[in-house]
DNA sequence: TAGACATATAGATAAATGTCTATCTGTTAG
DNA sequence: CTAACAGATAGACATTTATCTATATGTCTA
């Protein structure tokens, strides 16, 4: 699978603080002071989870008057739901190809648990 | 939602090399010397990595012998996948249930892009 | 029982990261 | 124009983390 653009987003998301923030914009657009209104951090350090958020390519900004607005991507739900099951199905794009535990007696494969 | 669970394997899944780790095991189970393979960094390093996604619960390890087998926990790509479902979708049970930006024209809540 | 093998632990180190204070830039209102 | 406000940047600092080498533990085999 492709990790280029995943592992960033893990990345980002690997913080209590900035999940809680993408958890606030699912729900759709806020800006900056209303998002800081529901944590304890200083305004820069909002400013450095927005920026990472947007680095990730998990949020993008949008300057209205004084105000920064901040969207969820779409594209990001998407491919991170997609890269998600891509990752976790025994599917056959599966990196292991080449075979199992060279040491199990059990060489079964492991039971696809992920409904499509 | 629920962070406690989710963020400890955000945080795990968060490197590239534990990500591929996850990877080989989402088809099966394998041991330890066999992961090692795939990889550059030294012995101690695979062991520690192990013991972190054991920690954040996504990986299960059972001793054959010698050798350690790891097993990817179905409990865990269960749990991950609605949890990612729940923090991505724009439903009932979100944190931003007391209203939308105070500076933005435009209120209408985010269109969802997740399918059930 | 001794040695080889698989894995874990201990301790060190360099790099990344989350946070802060202080300050700067840009925008609006009076 | 000036002051107030929203947000970003700079730089410092403490903590976490990924990695290594060296060594310990446990298991099998000859």
């Amino acid at each position: 699978m492709d990790y280029q653009s995943y592992v960033p987003m893990l990345k980002a998301m690997a913080d209590p603080n900035r999940l809680k923030i993408i958890d606030l914009l699912s729900c759709g657009t806020l800006c900056a002071c209303d998002i800081l209104t529901h944590f304890e951090f200083s305004q820069p350090t909002l400013s450095h989870h927005m920026k990472v958020l947007q680095q990730a390519g998990i949020v993008t900004a949008q300057k209205v008057g004084k105000w920064q607005h901040y969207t969820l991507k779409p594209e990001f739900v998407t491919a991170f739901l997609q890269d998600t099951k891509q990752l976790l199905a025994n599917d056959a794009d599966c990196i292991c190809h080449d075979g199992g535990c060279s040491n199990c007696q059990d060489q079964a494969p492991r039971k696809d648990v992920i409904t499509k």
